[in-house]
DNA sequence: CTTCCATGTTAACAGTAAGTTTACACAAAC
DNA sequence: GTTTGTGTAAACTTACTGTTAACATGGAAG
C-alpha cells in the first residue's frame, strides 16, 4: 500500500497567503489546492476530498470556523484533518477552534518552516494510525496485507492486488459503509480516474473469488464488510 | 467499544506546573501521572504504558528532546502521543521538537484550558477509529449512519437511502415536529420540488419495514419520531 | 350529518444504480 | 515472441428506488 500524495487544501483571502504557504507545502511534497472564501473552501473540498485543511478564521462568504463545522458533520470529512491559521490570537478562538473539531490552531504571522513541521507531525500521526501491516480477522476470514494473503477456513483464497486493496479497506472497518469516493481515493488515489463499474467489477471478482457473501452493496451510498 | 480512561505522564521539573496540569487533566476525566526529571519521564512511562506524554523541555538528568527521541526509538511507544510544554519559544526548537516526533508543541506559560483543549483534540483523533457516537439509540431501537444500519431489538431493519435519511433526521432529535418544509429542505434539498404525498409515502415505508409505530403524525405540522 | 381537508394507502411507472459479461490494452513472466 | 494475468472500459441486463397519481380514510368544523 503505497503513500499517496497526500492533499491539502488552503482557504484564505489573503492571495499573499495562499502563495507562499502554498509554495512551501507544494515544495515539501503535498500537492496544494487553494480557496479563496468559506463557500470556495466548501466546495473545493467536496470535489478533492483533500487530506488536509488549511482554514483562515476570517474569510469572506463563510468564516473557517463555520467551513470546519459544516464539514465536520459529513462523514466524508470524517477523517480529514483541520488547521486553523489565524491572526485571532485570542484564548477563546483558539479553545473554540479546537473543541469544534480542528486538529490544530496556528496564529499568524507564521514562519513556513513552523507551519510544514506542524503539518509533517500531523501526517505521521495519521500515516502511522493506518492500521496498515495488520492481520485482519473476522470470523473465519484472515486478510494479511504483509503476506498480501487472504484465507477462508485455512483456504488461501488469492486475490489481484486492487482487489485486495479494495478488500483490505472494507474489511478495515467492518459493518462500515465506504462511499464509492471514499473507495475511489482510498484504492486509487486522488489523481485517477476510473469508470463508474470499475468499483463494481472488482467488487464481483472479489465476491466471485472468496465463494461467500461477505460484501453488502447499500444502494445510492456506497458497500460495506458484513460484521 | 467502551471508552477507558487515558493515561497522562507529564513530566516537568517545576512542581507548580506539575500540579497546575495534573489537577486540570483530573479534572477533565483523565488519569495523571508525574515526572520531575528526564529519567524518571522514561521510567514511568515504561511502567505505566501512558496514551500521552506532556514533556518539559529543561528538565534535569535528561531533556524533554532526549527523552523523547529515546522513547520514538521503541515500538513500545510508536504510538504513545507526545506533547512538548515549554518556555523555550523559538521556532528552531519547535521544529526540532515535532520532528523528533512530537505531536504537539506547546509554549509557557500557556492556560490550562488551551493546553486541554489541544490534549483532547489530540485523543479525539486518535480515538475515532472507534467513534460509533453518531449512532443513535432510543430505547431498542439504533440508527447508526455510518454502518447505514437500523435495528430494532437486534433484529436489523433496511431501509432504502431516503428512508434512512428521513429516518436519520428525525430520529436525530426525538419528540421534535419537523415540518415539511424542514424535511423536504434536510432530506431532498433545496433545489429539488416533489410532489405533496412523496414525504408520507417514505413515511409509509418506513413505519412498514420497522413494524412499530414509532413515528408519528402531527397533523397540519409535520411528523415527529416518539420519545 | 355532511363537507372539507390533511394524511394514508396502493399500484404503477420511469429513472437510476448496480450486476454481469465480454473485450481490450498493458505489463510481467516464461 | 508468446503466454498469462490484471485493470479498465463498454454495453447490456437486472433490480430496486423514488415519485406520482388516483383513491381511501378519518377527524374536525359547521
Amino acid at each position: 500500500m503505497e503513500a499517496k500524495v497526500k492533499r491539502i487544501l488552503i482557504a484564505d483571502d489573503e492571495p499573499d497567503i495562499l502563495e507562499i504557504v502554498g509554495y512551501n507545502l507544494t515544495k515539501e511534497g503535498y500537492e496544494v489546492f487553494t480557496a479563496k472564501d468559506g463557500n470556495e473552501a466548501i466546495e473545493q473540498a467536496k470535489k478533492l476530498n483533500p487530506d488536509l485543511i488549511i482554514l483562515d478564521i476570517m474569510m469572506p462568504k463563510k468564516t473557517g470556523m463555520e467551513v470546519c463545522a459544516i464539514l465536520r458533520t459529513q462523514p466524508m470529512f470524517e477523517k480529514t484533518m483541520i488547521i486553523f491559521l489565524t491572526a485571532l490570537s485570542d484564548e477563546a478562538s483558539q479553545i473554540k477552534g479546537l473543541e469544534i473539531g480542528a486538529d490544530d490552531y496556528v496564529n499568524k504571522p507564521i514562519s513556513p518552516k513552523v507551519l510544514i513541521s506542524r503539518v509533517n507531525a500531523l501526517f505521521r500521526r495519521a500515516n502511522n494510525h493506518a492500521s496498515d501491516s495488520k492481520t485482519i480477522i473476522i470470523d473465519n476470514i484472515s486478510i494479511d496485507p504483509v503476506k498480501f494473503m487472504v484465507t477462508i477456513d485455512g483456504n488461501d483464497v488469492v486475490l489481484a492486488k486492487k482487489e485486495f486493496e479494495l478488500l483490505h479497506l472494507l474489511a478495515s472497518r467492518p459493518g462500515r459503509v465506504f462511499l464509492r469516493n471514499e473507495i475511489l481515493s482510498q484504492v486509487w488515489g486522488n489523481e485517477v480516474i476510473v469508470g463508474d463499474r470499475t468499483i463494481d467489477v472488482h467488487i464481483r471478482k472479489i465476491r466471485q473469488k472468496m465463494g461467500i457473501e461477505c460484501i453488502t452493496t447499500v444502494k445510492g451510498v456506497g458497500y460495506k464488510f458484513d460484521q
